[in-house]
Order: structure tokens, then sequence, then C-alpha cells
DNA sequence: TTCATACTTCGATCGTAACCGAAGCATGTC
DNA sequence: GACATGCTTCGGTTACGATCGAAGTATGAA
């Protein structure tokens, strides 16, 4: 009757409208305070600190103090993925907002996915690397193979850095817009920090969407191109 | 602000705890009548009817009448996947049940995820399917390799047939109580029935829990073996 | 020290949805 | 036909939790 995990709990956690949308607005991957948090929930400032209180109880937020600010995060990327997973979800059974707002192409483009690129940018890239040879795909297992090891040393990985973390360096994540792969793991991280440092792309202010300069676009296409 | 699907309403579908132990049960495969249901949720009847038509309205279950009862599954392998996998998250984080009923031992040993062979059985057949080069793993990905085809012949598997259903022939599948992946897809389906066929396991009535024959037990231990 | 900002806690309100009893429908059995 | 079983719908109660105003605490700035 009652068996395993209790799956109610972070069902109802993440139920909540206003706890539904704070998270969401987490994926971003940026540390937001509590005040941020509030107005992306939509409610006021006592709500959402009950709200946050109950969310790092779950533990699917942490916090850290800094001033007298408190900046929340995702407690790490196994809720990022976990969320992901649920939007791919509701994505396919037609579960969607109801109002698309302007925003939404740009977010379908290119976005933040916890930390790492997603989108059809997301996709196109992954894509393009499994094509190109860098990255060996089993199902939804993903490999960098030696041909890779050299091609990430190019754009300026440093593969070994990467590996000596307990995170796994590949990482397959459902996109929910596009219903296909991106990559995740610590090496799709770092191939988005590297579009940032390089100043290809930026986040913007209050949004998931990632936002490429024009020469920016320009080089991504060109480094990861997708056969006719 | 309001971005992408609605996490918030399949999250409050699967945050009651009536309806979370519906889908827990509904796990086990098996078709349930809305009564067998509403002894699941520790509901009456009247209750577990409106609980079951939210359900399938959000397109968590599939229901359909024979008789006068009326059998209830989940919709679709998508939804034990994602189930299975808030589970996993679920006790990842120490949110176990409050009372470790005595069945417990039982279902982590060997029990049925939606479809497949889940618990330290089920991660022991992959570990061993894939020490022996009968599937290939790449991170959280698998597939069937040359000499598996042989071996799943042998077994009385109709790979062919599996091949041409819509369906991934392998998928991994995290596992809750193991914490690590077992095989889904329709191979493990096709696995499992298998060993109800052939007699060596049956699924109990009440639970999800697999239970082996001595003889089936001896049977399945050693076709696969894990080196010491 | 005084004031402002960031956040939490308390207290009370309010709305929603979970719940069940009772009645209604449908299907099968005798 | 009469009756039993399986399930749904209706109506009314209840309880929980989301919400916010107001007051309290902590940190930083002037």
């Amino acid at each position: 009757m009652k068996e395993g995990p209790d799956i109610a709990q972070i069902g109802s956690l993440i139920g909540d409208p206003a706890r539904a949308n704070m998270l969401t607005a987490l994926m971003g991957g940026k540390a937001l305070t509590a005040t941020e948090l509030a107005a992306a929930g939509g409610i006021t400032l006592q709500t959402a600190s009950t709200h946050l209180a109950k969310l790092e109880a779950g533990s699917l937020l942490s916090q850290r103090k800094q001033g007298r600010h408190r900046y929340f995060t995702l407690a790490d990327d196994g809720v990022g993925k976990l969320l992901e997973s649920i939007m791919g979800f509701a994505a396919g059974r037609g579960h969607l907002r109801h109002q698309p707002g302007p925003k939404e192409p740009a977010l379908r483009k290119a976005r933040i996915c916890y930390d790492h690129l997603a989108g059809d940018y997301g996709v196109r890239m992954l894509d393009s690397l499994v094509a190109s040879g860098a990255i060996d795909a089993i199902g939804d297992g993903l490999a960098v193979t030696a041909k890779g090891e050299d091609r990430f040393q190019c754009i300026g990985i440093d593969l070994h850095g990467l590996k000596s973390s307990r995170r796994p360096l590949c990482r397959s994540c459902l996109d929910w817009s596009e219903r296909r792969a991106h990559l995740a793991g610590s090496l799709g991280k770092a191939l988005l920090s590297n579009f940032f440092d390089k100043g290809w792309a930026r986040r913007t202010a209050e949004s998931r969407s990632v936002i490429f300069s024009p020469e920016g676009e320009r080089q991504f296409l060109q480094l990861f191109p997708v056969e006719a």
C-alpha cells in the first residue's frame, strides 16, 4: 500500500504555482534574493519567505547569506534535472501556460537550463558535436571521443579539470521546447561559460533566455554546423 | 516570470497523498479497478472517483471499461519513468515514508517498475549484461551489441519484433532503492515477461514486489552472474 | 545613534479542494 | 422483473494552506 519514497511531498512542493514560478526562475542558474523570488512568484515578501523555508526544508533549495541579502539557488543539478524532466513531460502533454508571452520565442531559441545551454541552439550544438564525431551517443548516453578531446581543447575547455570533478562530464537533458536532448553535465556548463566569457552571448536580467550578439551568433553557427 | 510548461499542474496532481498512493500502486503495471485504487489510496470510492477523473484529465492515467469494471493504468511508460525519477529524487534526499513496512525488504530486492524489473535484482541484471558485453553502455545510454543479439535469442526474446515497435529497445531507469540504473524499455519489459512465463517469478497480489521461486532464483542468478 | 533595507515570524482571513453520505446511473446476475 | 455490484454525481462539511498586514529581528548606511 504505502510503498517506497514519498513522492507526494515533493509533488506538493512543486505543485503550488507560486513555488513553481520561483523554482522556474532559479532554473536560470543565477542566485536570486528572496525579494526577487517574491516578484518571480507574484507574491509578497512574507509569503515568499514561508515558501522558501518550505522548499529549503524539502532540500530543493539551498541558501547562503551575504550581508543583509539571502541568496537562493537550486540545491544541486539534480533538482534542475528533475524540473526540466517535469517540464518536458508537461510540454509533451500540452500542459502549457495559458498565455505564451512575448519572450517565448527567445526562450525557445536559447535559454539556460540550470547551468547549460538549452533550446534550439542547445539541441543544435549537441547534434553537431555528435555528427562531427566529437561526442559518442548511445541512446541517452553521451561520451567524449578522442577526437572530441582535441576539439574541446581548441575551443578552450579544460577537460582534465572537469574530469576530476565528481559531476558527470556529459549528460543528456531532455529539452522541453525541442523535445530532444541537449548537452548537460560539467561539459555543458563549461561550454556555456565559455560563450559568456568570449562575449558571444549574455544572460538577460529577468529571464532564462540567452541573447547572442550578432558576431557571437555567427561564430556559434560556424563552430557547430548542421548538414543540410 | 511565467515561462515554459506548467509544472505546477502536474506537481499538484502528484502532490496529493491519496493520488500519489494510487499512482504508486499503478507502478506495479497491472490495471486496477477504481475500487482497488480507492483501497490503495486509503479513501472511499467516491473520493477516488474524483481523483481518478482528475488524473485522467491530466493525462497521467488511461482507463478502459470492461463490463461493469473500469480498469486504470498509467497513460504510458513516460508516466512510469517520471514517477520513478521522482521516487529516486525523493529517496536520495531522505524523503522516505515514515513507516518502513514489513514488505520493504522484498520491495528492495525485486519489484516491478511499471513493466520491467527493478530493485537489487534489476540492477544486478543490467550490470551483468553490461559486464558480459551483451549491452553497451555510455553514460546513461544503452544499446544491444551483436553478442547481445545472440544472447537474448537464446533466452527466448524476439528482438526483431521489439525493434519494430516505436518504443525504444533499451532505456536506463534510475532505481530509487539502489540509486543505480536498471534496464527499462521494451527489452526490459520482454525480459520480465519472460521470467514470468518461465515460472521463475510471479507478481504479488497487493504489492509491486516480485517473488522468485527457489528454482527461478537459482536460474536467474546463474544467467546473470556478477564477478566477485 | 538613527534610519533604511532585507527578511522572518505572528496572527488572522479566506478559498480551495479533499472528503464522505446519499442518491443516481449502468451493467451484470438471478 | 428484481436485485446486486461497480462506479459517478451531488451537496454540504471540514481542514489545510496560501495569503497578507503588522510587528519583530538583523544587517548595513549615514
